[in-house]
DNA sequence: TTCAATGTAAAACGATCACTTTACATTGTC
DNA sequence: GACAATGTAAAGTGATCGTTTTACATTGAA
């Protein structure tokens, strides 16, 4: 594995298992196997490895949402969330963490969400033939934000709730 | 004002705006206005500190949660959202700067989850005369913490949103 | 074979971390 | 008027923070 993935990699699952403030950087290279002079070759601060952990998994997260319709929409965040865990939404945590005045990270994380928002909102202009509304795109995003947030502390079966719910609003707009 | 009011209130709004890990205790002793003794006499440790303003703030939600319908659970959230500010749930926040791993920390937070859930079932309890179920419950708590989340970057309108399509899914189980 | 690139290990940087201690001032109470 | 309680200011604890530096090994291409 290339030693820039390996970096990012490592990073991401210590930032999602203990927090990106609580996780040092004598942690970070131990678990990526490589000296501090090399991490910062690569990443250039730390802050600036947040935001290149969290492009990644950007690009990794809208890869898997590369579907066609609300349910399989939940499906895949589902299926993300017991694969990956569930300890909520790693972009708004990392934006919580540093208070949104960290610009490459409050940047990622606005990125993330429009990427969310315009997949929603493409899906439900198929799934309604143009009948759906900007409303009922926000509240799929609700409930896809919620399921996210609500998994957390009630596991996984939450996601699967909010798909039911998502799936049964779209089916009322469309006929 | 009261010592220890104040310094669990100053805390609170550092810990909200800047993130619990990043606010270290300078800050909070000098936004609080006593000396680094003092702030130990009362909180004990910094953990026990974030653990006694979550407590704090938990009493306050759920306060403002006192309602009969989930209409107002929304209104009321949404008032809590334009008057404190939207920057995400404080307890899953938290809980995920420390990874879990603090019980205080751990715990309050799910008592926190379990005094929203059972307000909720309340709620949906009372709307339905009974037949609402543990499903619909979980709507409920999906779409609010939905609208809590989703407020950090759309605004407190998402919570109006939030409001209509839980109002709306209520009202079809009742008929 | 030399040179630049890319890596390592480890020490050092000053700042800041959570927390404790020492020494002293102000109180209200018996 | 002695005493315990409660506060302050400020120095000091050792550890850890993010980051840089020094010194050296390995490698692949010119």
């Amino acid at each position: 594995m290339d030693i820039k993935t390996k970096l990012i990699s490592a990073a991401e699952s210590l930032f999602d298992r203990h927090g990106f403030t609580a996780t040092g950087i004598d942690r970070l290279t131990q678990a990526a196997g490589m000296s501090s002079r090399t991490l910062y070759k690569h990443a250039g601060s730390k802050h600036s490895l947040i935001a290149k952990v969290l492009s990644e998994r950007d690009k990794r997260f809208l890869r898997r949402l590369d579907v066609s319709s609300v349910d399989a929409l939940f499906k895949a965040l589902e299926d993300w969330v017991r694969v990956e865990g569930c300890r909520g939404c790693l972009f708004l945590r990392a934006y919580g963490e540093t208070g949104g005045d960290v610009p490459e990270i409050a940047e990622v994380m606005a990125a993330h969400k429009a990427g969310v928002w315009s997949k929603i909102q493409e899906i439900i202009a198929l799934e309604t033939n143009g009948r759906g509304n900007e409303q009922l795109a926000e509240q799929i995003l609700i409930l896809f934000e919620g399921a996210t947030a609500t998994a957390i502390y009630r596991g996984a079966d939450a996601v699967a709730t909010a798909r039911h719910c998502a799936v049964r609003l779209v089916k009322q707009a469309s006929s």
